[in-house]
DNA sequence: CGTGTTTGACCAGCGC
DNA sequence: GCGCTGGTCAAACACG
């Protein structure tokens, strides 16, 4: 297996197009030092945690109960709306989740990069960043910056191999990535050079 | 001055 | 019940 084209058909078009806008962003980056690729999805450490083609891409993929916007933010709902912490009565966070719900949508892939960042469309806002046990690296809390879309992405360096990074997406934006938007509307201006030809089995 | 990042503290879930 | 850990908040800070 190789190339961009193992996505699977039942993605939501969100995380097709993510493919899609790497593959986009690839032409625009300077990717010389960068080896990107991405594979069949996998279940998460399902026996062969990382010992398989070291400069391929996995992805996790929770497909089973994807979560519609009206579903994913409810019980998140304090989206700065002024609840200062802790002044003097200390508000009761009960709505705060620490662990994912199951059914969540959930993506993660890794990739092999020497940079963290990796611009997929969307426009993120760093809200947190924690060491985590049994990593050197630390992991860094993202959440999209768009007015009413809950999608968080964690990102860190894998433990074993710090060359590789892993995105964690969670839940489904409720928007369009802005350079998808950009890309429909310009389809002529694609440069010859760009391969946009590579995610084309998701979208087929 | 507006926007985004950093960072320490808080909170809740989970395992023992 | 307690401590550990991960996830989040928000004031302070940096940068354009």
């Amino acid at each position: 297996m190789s190339g961009y084209s193992s996505l699977p058909t039942n993605m939501p078009e969100q995380y097709s197009n993510l493919n899609h806008g790497y593959t986009y962003l690839m032409d625009h980056l300077d990717i010389s030092d960068m080896d990107f690729e991405v594979s069949d999805f996998l279940v998460p450490e399902a026996g062969g945690t990382s010992e398989e083609d070291s400069t391929t891409t996995h992805i996790e993929y929770e497909p089973s109960n994807p979560v519609l916007p009206e579903q994913f933010d409810e019980s998140v709902g304090h989206d700065g709306s002024g609840d200062k912490r802790r002044p003097n009565n200390i508000k009761p966070k009960s709505a705060k989740k620490t662990k994912m719900d199951v059914g969540q949508f959930r993506v993660a892939f890794r990739t092999k990069s020497e940079l963290e960042i990796m611009d997929d469309g969307y426009k993120w806002r760093k809200y947190g960043k924690k060491s985590v046990k049994n990593s050197p690296n630390p992991r860094n809390y993202y959440r999209c910056n768009h007015v009413g879309c809950q999608v968080k992405k964690r990102v860190e360096r894998e433990r074993e191999d710090s060359s590789y990074v892993i995105t964690t997406y969670d839940g489904v934006h409720t928007h369009e990535s802005p350079s998808i938007v950009y890309y429909n509307e310009m389809p002529l201006m694609v440069p010859n050079g760009w391969t946009l030809q590579a995610s084309q089995s998701s979208c087929s």
